[in-house]
DNA sequence: GAGTAGATCCTCT
DNA sequence: GAGGATCTACTCA
């Protein structure tokens, strides 16, 4: 199964990037425990421009320092102190464009990532929502600025093809606080897969 | 089904 | 010292 190569991430519009993004598997392999599902749901973060971005206004911190590597890292922060987000960093080294996976479908050990969530049961909520898939693929902050052709945490191509027609673009979610950027047409989701956060459409 | 509060802690000002 | 790229449970209807 392809990993994908690090000029998939380094191209210059992250919108074609996300685009692309769509129906791959995210893998992890902690400790030889292989979690992976299929990317329904993400969010563009469009550099320097974009309010919504940690890097909105060119800002540079420990935290963000992984947005500013060259595209195929991982920016993995700490949200309302609870919950860890996985990012895909892209574009060249030094300009911070990031996209923020937001929904997964299960594909490998479903099992595992229930236990990791706590549930009785596996459930859509598994991994539908950032925090959440985060919690089920067992990603932390301690995983940010890691390789995504690592043998731990890699994106791959296992030829899935999602039909054109299947995507939407929307707002996108929780960004109120970045005026009229909040209104950016940046999410890119699956109509109707169960898995996809936010209200149905 | 819709709306709201609370959890919880790291990061930056 | 404030606030956040969220989620769940709980209320009210």
């Amino acid at each position: 199964m392809p990993i994908l190569p690090y000029s998939f991430y380094r191209r210059p519009d992250v919108l074609q990037v996300a685009a692309d993004l769509m129906g791959k598997l995210l893998v992890t392999r902690w400790n030889a425990v292989v979690t992976s599902g299929r990317i329904v749901e993400c969010e563009a973060y469009a550099g320097i421009g974009d309010r919504a971005s940690h890097a909105f206004g060119g800002r540079r911190t420990a935290r963000n320092e992984p947005m500013y590597a060259a595209g195929g890292r991982s920016y993995v922060y700490l949200c309302y102190g609870i919950h860890h987000l996985f990012n895909v960093v892209t574009n060249e080294a030094e300009i911070p464009h990031a996209i923020l996976i937001r929904a997964l479908e299960p594909v490998e050990g479903v099992e595992e990532m229930r236990k990791r969530v706590g549930k009785p049961r596996p459930d859509p909520s598994l991994t539908r929502g950032p925090g959440n898939l985060s919690k089920a693929l067992g990603i932390v902050t301690a995983h940010s600025n890691l390789s995504l052709k690592s043998a731990e945490l890699f994106i791959a191509d296992d030829g899935y093809r999602l039909q054109p027609g299947w995507l939407a673009w929307s707002p996108r979610i929780g960004v109120d606080y970045a005026g009229e950027d909040a209104l950016l047409p940046y999410r890119l989701y699956v109509k109707g897969n169960v898995y996809v956060s936010g209200r149905p459409r």
